[in-house]
RNA sequence: GCCGGGAUGGCGGAAUUGGUAGACGCGCUAGACUUAGGAUCUAGUAUCGAAAGGUGUGCAGGUUCGAGUCCUGUUCCCGGCACCA
């Protein structure tokens, strides 16, 4: 039997069922079809998918009721399975997507089939850069192109058969989503961190104990500030650190420049953002990518007095035990003491140095890791430790985004100091005995390990971590130091110069900003007919002159939100995702969160956001808990990362190698159920593997067998009886089946899940009854995986219910026992019987059987028997020499 | 350079966590049904060997009655960070 339809005529097809048992079969295929290939199918998918769609979506199969709902049951567990949401470009869906969205969908309906309230939503990450581009290109505002995309995207979601709640659904540009991204910056921005109770409170409580309006610009959470940035003229935007390779690599020019940002103040919970990783279930290499961002290092900082300048330079280091071996000072170009301390016949080497290192932008520098360059101030630092004069030096290895852009340079322990000390024949000064006995003249690299401290004068035998503690008790005692600790991690630059992102909900007047009513939020960018970057940092929207100036006289931020502002916290709003008065309902926070530390029960994504989305929801949500509109702590708790989906060919899928596969193919021509099953079945949902076009077909024709065992030509097949399972392999089979099934979806192991499918199939396709009800457990437990083909099989064996309303079925322990075994029988631990015996069978009685086998005894001939192990069920071991 | 992850048949991958290596699928071989097969079904398929049997989880050692799994060293591949003081 053969199905055929016009699958790419782009209508839902009617399907012609012809039967190729005679020559009138071919002929009727060759009429209606090119090219036979196209059309064949095992099974009528292009029927009955688009049918049990429709049904899932007019019946609402899969909205998830909520406090409020009238079918709301509070007593039901909730499970709430987020995906990483996409953003909609142009080209469509990608078939790395449904690999975490069939993952989740899964987990999502088995979930449900166990009796929890799922929250499953899906939405849509739709501002940001590439749709302000292809406006720019096409003269189409971002909004249609933007909408356009987003149905699209829907399209293809909806037609894998995901069990979405469609109600839920929303885009970051929706202006009531947009409305309280900008209610949370202004709860951001209304906010300062309390370092007594190491968290953040209103800025109000400031204002009562009296803070002028300028002390307390200076301590909110968001906050101008004049930074070096990265800035690309002909995108007319500043860029994130992390986004300038991207775009870059597209081909666009980015500098660096000192401009007025908007900045989050992220750092302020570095140490939170570290510690509470513990609590969560996430990755451990995901996590230790976080702590690495975050970079936490402890140490001391140190003032360094300077001859003959009433000033001092604050170096941090975490070796403060080497003090006495700092020989010289190193203070970044930009560093700004350096125009003072620079003496006069030093200055135009320091002035074209500086002019030299600011051309080239950090990874520049980096390129040049090997080779050190600086120049000398004439300027001398007086260690505090022993009053010795030592010279101050400018070079671009220290980098002043970091520590305090001033470094103590000990080139006997440190490889760089080591370097350009060398390079500029400084003096090299030994101060730490390394454990291992080596000889101390002989010095031919830096040695950055513990020892014992030497030429250290009081610290002198004390091993590093007992001088570290020793020498920062010393500078604090002399207000010379203090004990510090620095974490890489950045303020979060906050302002993009675009059109296509959310608007800052602020107003300036006479130099000062102020947050506009909560009233009149959402702030809405006006229309605008050219977005063209003007070459200049001008935000586009200072364009629209009307909107920015205000009849008071005031004028608004013409800045706008970077993308990631939406996708911040669109996991909250899925909860509660159409009221207006409320970011979230203080019932649906209060049900959707529960005792763990994150929201979320279970989210899957990439991992190309392990820092940076990843870390960036993490401050929100914090900086909500804090002022209490939030009661978990953190919002993801458990975190799995989807391996990448490589092309045919191995390598990454992309355009120009034309390796790339398109869902929509894979789904008209197997099915949406073919292609989640396969992107279960390629292989483990963390792991990197290859796309396989033949594997698609593979788990294509396992589906087909599931329909033949019920089905032969179009009717039900004879085989299909409902009575009771009297063959007792069959039905252990089946409920080995159950049991794995369930078990291998909570570890997330499809892959195994699908074989353990397959072998039940490959049972019943062999057997001569299939007895009705444990056909429809395999169809009940393939269900999540397949729900298509299982809703429409059931159906047509009269099920009158569906399938995705069903019940987990539970296995039977009973069903699982037997009662023989295989003995193993090894000899030295080598196998050499296999041996039927009872399933509690003694040592002594597999003793006599083992003995018993010729095969056994003729490895034994010749040999004493030293020992034997025996393990009861699995394996009997002689060992003989 | 530093930090993670990985290496199992021709291919994607299994292996109850120390107990029969290669489940399941792809591919391949042979057969059956066919005018036909890129459909379906049956059997086989790590490797050497005619067989008995031997050898096999990147490589070299070690622990153990027994190692893909644990320990030590090492090579290669992938990802991240990269002068972070």
């Amino acid at each position: 039997m053969v199905w055929i339809s016009e699958a790419d005529s782009g209508s839902p097809a009617v399907p012609v069922r012809v039967f190729l048992f005679n020559g009138v079969g071919i002929r009727k295929l060759a009429c209606l079809s090119q090219t036979m290939s196209d059309t064949r199918k095992p099974f009528p998918f292009p029927e009955f998918e688009p049918k049990w769609q429709a049904r899932w979506e007019s019946e609402k199969t899969f909205r998830t009721a909520g406090p409020g709902d009238a079918d709301f049951d509070p007593g039901k567990p909730k499970y709430y399975v987020l995906d990483m949401f996409p953003y909609p470009s142009g080209s469509g869906l990608h078939v790395g997507h449904p690999e975490g969205y069939t993952a989740t969908d899964i987990v999502g309906r088995y979930k449900r089939m166990m009796g929890f309230n799922v929250l499953h939503p899906m939405g849509y990450d739709s501002f940001g850069l590439p749709a302000e581009q292809y406006a720019i290109k096409t003269g189409q505002h971002p909004a249609i192109t933007t909408a356009a995309n987003i149905e699209n995207f829907r399209r293809q979601l909806k037609s894998l058969g995901f069990g979405y709640d469609w109600d839920r659904e929303i885009a970051t540009t929706d202006p009531e989503y947009v409305r309280w991204t900008q209610w949370i910056f202004l709860q951001i921005y209304g906010s300062y961190f309390c370092e007594v109770e190491n968290k953040a409170k209103p800025v109000t409580e400031l204002e009562a104990k009296g803070w002028t309006r300028e002390q307390i610009d200076e301590v909110r959470l968001a906050f101008v500030a004049d930074t070096p940035v990265w800035w690309s003229p002909d995108l007319g935007t500043v860029l994130a650190n992390e986004e300038v390779e991207e775009w870059k690599s597209k081909g666009h020019i980015v500098e660096r420049r000192p401009l007025r940002q908007w900045m989050l103040r992220i750092t302020k919970y570095s140490q939170r953002l570290i510690d509470e990783l513990d609590t969560l279930d996430w990755p451990e290499g995901i996590k230790l990518l976080q702590k690495n961002w975050i970079g936490r290092s402890e140490g001391a900082s140190v003032q360094f007095e300077i001859a003959d300048f009433d000033t001092e330079i604050e170096v941090f280091t975490t070796r403060p035990d080497t003090l006495f071996g700092a020989t010289y000072m190193v203070l970044a170009p930009e560093h700004p003491l350096v125009a003072r301390i620079t003496t006069a016949d030093q200055t135009s080497a320091v002035e074209a140095y500086q002019k030299a290192c600011a051309s080239k932008s950090d990874l520049d520098r980096g390129d040049l890791n090997k080779d050190k360059s600086g120049v000398f101030t004439g300027a001398f630092a007086i260690n505090p430790v022993n009053d010795e004069q030592i010279p101050i030096w400018i070079a671009d290895y220290v980098m002043m985004g970091y520590g305090t852009g001033a470094i103590m340079a000990v080139p006997a322990h440190d490889e760089r100091d080591w370097e350009f000390a060398k390079r500029f024949a400084l003096p090299i000064k030994m101060v730490v005995a390394l454990d291992s006995n080596q000889p101390l003249d002989a010095l031919d690299e830096a040695t950055p390990g513990h020892g014992t401290a030497m030429n250290s004068g009081f610290l002198d035998g004390l091993p590093t971590a007992e001088a570290k503690a020793k020498m920062i008790d010393w500078l604090e005692s002399r207000s010379k130091g203090t004990r510090r600790i620095q974490f890489k991690l950045r303020d979060w630059l906050f302002s993009r110069q675009r059109y296509w992102g959310e608007p800052f909900p602020i107003t300036w007047k006479d130099g000062q900003h102020h947050a506009i009513p909560e009233s009149e939020l959402p702030l809405l960018a006006p229309p605008l007919d050219d977005y063209k970057p003007s070459g200049t940092p001008e935000p586009i929207l200072t364009k629209a002159a009307d909107w920015v100036r205000l009849p008071d006289g005031s004028t608004r931020e013409t800045n706008t939100m970077p993308q990631w502002a939406g996708s911040c916290w669109y996991y909250l709003r899925y909860c509660d995702p159409t009221n207006n008065g409320r970011l979230i309902s203080q019932e649906a926070e209060d049900y959707w969160s529960d005792e763990k530390p994150g929201m979320v029960d279970l989210y899957v994504g990439g991992t190309e956001h392990a820092v940076l989305h990843l870390l960036y929801a993490r401050f929100w949500h914090k900086v909500l808990y804090d002022l209490g509109h939030v009661r978990t702590p953190e919002p993801f708790q458990k975190l799995v990362n989807q391996g990448l989906i490589l092309g045919e060919d191995g390598v990454k899928m992309s355009k120009s190698r034309g390796n790339v596969v398109n869902p929509d193919d894979v789904v008209s021509e197997y099915g949406a159920d073919s292609l989640r099953l396969y992107e279960m079945f390629m292989g483990p949902l963390e792991q990197v593997k290859p796309w396989q076009m033949k594997g698609v077909e593979g788990v294509s024709r396992f589906l087909a067998r599931v329909w033949r065992v019920a089905f032969e030509e179009d009717t039900v097949s004879s085989k299909i009886q409902d009575v009771p399972c009297t063959d007792p392999a069959l039905l252990r089979t089946v409920h080995e089946t159950l049991k794995k099934v369930g078990e291998d979806i909570e570890k997330l192991s499809f892959n195994t899940a699908i074989s353990q499918m397959m072998i039940c199939t490959n049972a019943f396709t062999q057997a001569e009854v299939v007895p009705l009800k444990e056909f429809i457990q395999l169809l009940t437990v393939l269900n999540p995986f397949a729900p298509h083909l299982t809703e429409e099989i059931h159906a047509r064996l009269g099920g009158k219910t569906m399938l995705s309303e069903a019940t987990w079925p539970r296995y039977d322990e009973a069903a699982l026992v037997r009662n023989e075994i295989e003995l193993v029988v090894q000899v030295n631990g080598k196998l050499r019987d296999r041996l039927m015996v009872s399933k509690d069978i003694d040592e002594e009685a597999a003793k006599a059987a083992a003995f018993a086998s010729a095969k056994v005894m003729e490895h034994l001939e010749g040999k004493t028997i030293r020992k034997i192990v025996f393990i009861p069920g699995k394996i009997f071991n002689i060992v003989a020499n």
